[in-house]
DNA sequence: GTGTTATCACTGGG
DNA sequence: CCCCAGTGATAACA
């Protein structure tokens, strides 16, 4: 047996990794694979290293879904079982143990881990563990043993600790042991074991481990993990704990040529203003309650102009009003509230207001309503919660990203524009990129394939689905920052139907949400759901477009 | 194999 | 917001 490990720059082959490690010459010192930025969609081959790019988010989003499944009921808006566990994390976690959704399940990896792509983001600690980035539930430092001597393979720096957690490329680790955690022991000296031992054998083989960063306090609510990429251990040493015991800390420094995190150019820009300096205007001009910039780094392109609105514009007539509920002390009871019964029983959102589930259709309380603008059934038609930003792309025209971490779940914006008949629609000349078909918006996406044999009683039967109303939004004249989100095979956000304000079930309201994590400054996109062939122009011929969306899945045609 | 223990979790209450 | 105790699952270790 050779030395370490680690991976030849053509080898990101997933099976060679798992089945054991590579040897490679220890003069050559470690050569590492440097990963795409975002989330690989770009400019990516078939080849094993973006199928497995894309096991990992099913498996990541299934986690998601499944988990607010559970929070759901935890949060008792439910008429199943109560479940006494609040960890809802492990709870899903065991389900997609169970039905064998772990990926990367082999041996530990060394250095980069296939799917995994620095920036992505993590709200629990058990999805490292599920995709193999970094495999204790617990412990911060994760390692691995080879020919009989220890090595780490990641750690995750959560500011447990007083960890120098800035912006730099170095970043100081505090060992484990000692008690340093727990209350009821008597601190002692931190021994050179366990990943104290792998650390330091690190440093000394010189082999690259994973950094996960954890954003956001301990104990405030929204935390955020990220993966940060590789780096070397540079020194470690022995300094004085706050306890007045003997603790180890650790000097890593991140490996150059790996894309920065996005997190920290959107935080750096921001200190020096940069982007106030890019951001053209806010094209709602206050509409919106957050303002929604334009910046073009590519071109010297002004954003197209259009007229900017909030809500959608109906043709003149009639409406059916929608049936409000008479809550007055909350709309959770399933009995008593019609708009939960409308929505099978149950409120298809969570307290902090991330969407559960993909449905046909949901009903959210409106303003005919008794209950007031705080009730957990209401939470698109209260509009952006996300800092977006209209950019121009290289290739796709103009493109909608937000400066925010996205956590799975979240409303992102409406799709507004004029809703038209179809009839009309077909003799207005509006460029086809600006119109919204509602007909096309089948839930039943691709995208939750495998949700259901996860868990059986996912769609509730009773449950309509929107019919093929033949209506149109054209957001050509009139729109909102919706009409800027570019189409993609592999997309990160999915259209919801949503009826607050009418009942009208061919026309509901096109909400966009996140499907998964969404890092800062990536583009955000939805499926368009054109069929190939079955778009035709006025004169009934069939209408071409092609896709530039640079999925693994891209067909290359649009429509 | 099997029991024990350590762990930069997580939650909810005060 | 901060601190704390209670409940936990996982993997390493004996």
């Amino acid at each position: 047996m050779g030395q370490l490990v680690v991976f030849e720059k053509d080898s990101l082959d997933l099976n060679e990794n798992i089945e054991d490690f590579q040897v490679v010459p220890k003069s050559h010192g470690f050569n590492v694979n440097v990963p795409p930025f975002g989330h690989g969609n770009f400019g990516g081959h078939e080849n094993d290293s973006t199928v497995t790019r894309n096991k990992v988010r099913e498996t990541l989003r299934l986690f998601q879904v499944v988990s607010r499944k559970i929070l759901q009921q935890v949060e008792g808006n439910s008429k199943g079982r109560a479940n006494n566990s609040k960890r809802v994390d492990l709870q899903a976690s065991k389900i997609l143990k169970e039905k064998g959704k772990y990926v990367n399940t082999g041996k530990q990896i060394l250095g980069s881990v296939p799917g995994v792509e620095v920036g992505d983001e993590f709200q629990y600690r058990v999805e490292l563990n599920m995709i193999g980035l970094h495999r204790q539930s617990q412990s911060g430092i994760d390692y691995l043993k080879h020919n009989g001597k220890i090595l780490a393979t990641s750690i995750v720096a959560s500011g447990g600790y007083a960890d120098d957690l800035d912006n730099s490329n170095v970043l100081i680790y505090t060992g484990q042991g000692g008690n340093v955690m727990s209350s009821d022991k008597e601190p002692e000296d931190q021994k050179l074991e366990r990943g104290n031992l792998a650390l330091k054998n690190s440093s000394e083989e010189k082999n690259p481990v994973r950094v996960i960063r954890g954003y956001g306090s301990m104990d405030g609510r929204p935390k955020t993990l990220v993966y940060d990429g590789l780096y070397l251990v540079e020194s470690y040493w022995q300094d004085m704990g706050p306890h007045g015991k003997l603790v180890y800390k650790f000097r890593l420094r991140r490996i150059p040529g790996q894309p920065e995190l996005a997190l920290k150019e959107v935080k750096k820009s921001k200190k020096f203003k940069t982007r106030e300096g890019l951001c053209v205007d806010d094209i709602s001009h206050g509409k919106e309650r957050i303002p929604v910039c334009a910046v073009n780094t590519v071109d010297d392109e002004k954003p197209p102009s259009f007229k900017y609105i909030t809500s959608m514009i109906y043709p003149d007539g009639n409406l059916t009003r929608h049936e409000g509920c008479d809550c007055t002390n909350g709309c959770s009871d399933s009995n008593k509230c019609s708009c939960v019964v409308e929505n099978g029983g149950e409120i298809p959102f969570n307290h902090n207001g991330a969407i559960v589930e993909a449905k046909p259709l949901v009903y959210e309380c409106g303003p005919s309503c008794k209950c007031p603008s705080t009730c957990h059934n209401r939470v698109s038609q209260l509009g952006i919660k996300f800092q977006l930003e209209i950019f121009k792309t290289s290739t796709r025209g103009w493109g909608v990203r937000s400066l925010n971490s996205i956590p799975s779940g979240s409303f992102i914006c409406e799709y507004i524009g004029e809703l038209l008949e179809d009839k009309e629609a077909e003799q207005r000349t509006s460029n086809d990129e600006y119109l919204f078909d509602i007909g096309n918006n089948f839930t039943n996406s691709t995208l939750w394939d495998g949700l259901s044999t996860l868990m059986p009683d996912a769609q509730s039967s009773s449950l309509e689905v929107v019919k093929d109303g033949g209506f149109t939004i054209d957001a050509a004249e009139y729109g909102n920052v919706g009409r800027f989100i570019n189409h993609s095979c592999s997309p990160n956000l999915y259209a919801q139907n949503v009826l607050y304000d009418h009942d009208d079930k061919g026309m509901p309201h096109i909400m966009l949400f996140a499907a998964e994590n969404i890092p800062p400054l990536q583009e955000l996109t939805y499926d368009y759901n054109y069929k190939i062939d079955q778009v035709f122009d006025s004169d009934g011929n069939i209408k071409r477009k092609d896709c530039y969306c640079g999925s693994v899945e891209c067909t290359g045609r649009m429509y």
